[in-house]
DNA sequence: GGTTGACCTTCAAGCGGCTTGAAACTTTAA
DNA sequence: TTAAAGTTTCAAGCCGCTTGAAGGTCAACC
């Protein structure tokens, strides 16, 4: 019969968790006194704590580690646990590969340039929505204003702005061509509607679903269109930077969207599908 | 300006997390009401947040993203957080990596004879400490728990109570031979000594430094010697199937020593140092 | 028998990065 | 005017412990 303490140092255990583990009935001491509240713990207890420890190895939580020791649970269920337990470390050991990379070439930036740039990109997952939308060609900026215009006016008409988020541009053509781009403007939904808009110029807006992305680099432009250009290569390099590939077509939602006479004042979030290339 | 609400669906960062980030002081809305609390949030906040968020990724902790946005460390101090960061990284990958195989190989264990076993292995790191003992080849058990006696004997006459720590043998000898091993004998210090203890068969015992070991895998055994080959071919199993290499000399602690007459209720926790082998 | 000093007890709070919930208030739309 | 949606603050909970305070117990030594 051990007292805490030399049971601890045997097993190598902080008294403190001895105690917590008592607290949380996971391991209890065999004896404890009644009087002075001082626990016993015995040798053979030694393999039931190992039996903990190793199952701790695997970084099961404390709650299923009681119900697997009690034996509440069928090798079924035991099976479930570790497959679960599993993809969650296969998950990590992603995640933790990618910050590693994040990390390293920040600190290579640092070496370089002694600077901190482009901490404003950032990672996010883009979820499907419905999204009410025009596909065109479009030639130049002021084709394109005025396509936002049209738009404009004919869903606030035509709509219920109950079911309308925020405006955005789907960008379809390669990065860099001149001119003649070839966009998608619409409306992102809350709800699914199956009507369709009619524009002024005879072209129709369409429902669809845009697809989820599951991981897209965003970076927010302040200004008009004519700053694209700057965000967008900041995008491209970061991408670079950090070993990521452009995937699919890039996006843009208008957080304050043109006013006319105002588009120096619009707020773009820019958004690009990427994902991490193969080292 | 937007509200709290509006603000958290642009920056896709729930609003309960924008509070806390207010309450901590790491992000502040650019108004908030007197009267009502309201907090106004400006889409020129979202590249800060977005800096914040990027830096998040990283891992770093909220307190140090808060002093590297408000420019309080060098570059220096930079470099250092994101050094000692990419070790931590290094590491959890290491660890997780070990892990996996670990659950993976329980998987197949259940696959295979769909039972829970060897739960009471487990790894360790040792200490190093001070170890007076004896090293000598040994015939047989008999001749063992002679030498044992005596050291016990010679050692509790010589020695003060206070530094002796635990008795312990180091095999030196490869497992498995019949007979003929090479044992070494002796106690664990809490303090070193620079004295020798002299046996009554004219055999002096030493004080060394016993090396530490990084990694050990151990279990412990109940019963006397007669079952030690029992407990190494878990250990050499474990080590099998979890994909262990056993590298340098294996130890016996005995948490209840054997005392002449009652071997039988001796236990003893075996250590191995071992290594994770190469995939 | 008394006094150390090592050991043990319980209870409470703290860590980090949030989430959830309750109770009360404000704003907006109908 | 009133309901619904959005907001506020404050408090507690999560996990797996650790730390600390205030006090009780035990063995050894005088």
């Amino acid at each position: 019969m051990f007292r805490i303490g030399e049971f601890s140092k045997i097993a190598q255990v902080p008294a403190s968790v001895l105690r917590y583990y008592n607290d949380i009935d996971l391991f209890v001491p065999v004896q404890s006194d009644r009087d002075t509240g001082y626990r016993y713990y015995s040798v053979e207890q030694l393999s039931q704590l190992n039996r903990i420890l190793a199952l701790k190895e695997l970084g099961l939580a404390l709650e299923q580690i009681k119900q697997l020791i009690k034996e509440e649970v069928s090798a079924e269920e035991i099976r479930g646990m570790l497959s679960l337990r599993k993809a969650q470390i296969e998950q990590t050991l992603q995640t933790e590969a990618v910050r590693l990379r994040a990390v390293e070439s920040r600190l290579q930036q640092l070496e370089k340039d002694g600077g901190f740039q482009d901490d404003d990109v950032v990672l996010k997952a883009l979820s499907a929505q419905p999204f009410l939308s025009l596909r065109c060609q479009c030639q130049g900026l002021a084709q394109s204003l005025e396509l936002i215009g049209q738009i404009n006016t004919a869903v606030a008409k035509q709509v219920s702005s109950k079911a309308l988020g925020r405006f955005m541009a789907v960008i379809h053509s390669e990065l860099y061509e001149d001119s003649d781009w070839d966009l998608e403007f619409g409306f992102c939904l809350s709800q699914s509607l199956n009507s369709t808009v009619l524009l002024a110029n005879g072209l129709t807006m369409t429902v669809r679903e845009l697809e989820p992305v599951e991981l897209a680099a965003t970076a927010v432009r302040y200004g008009g269109p004519e700053n694209g250009h700057l965000s967008y290569s900041a995008i491209g390099t970061w991408a670079e930077r950090h070993q990521y590939e452009l995937v699919g077509p890039g996006r843009e939602v208008f957080i304050v969207p043109p006013t006319p006479g105002r588009e120096a004042e619009m707020v773009v979030e820019i958004q690009f599908p990427v994902k991490a290339s193969p080292t």
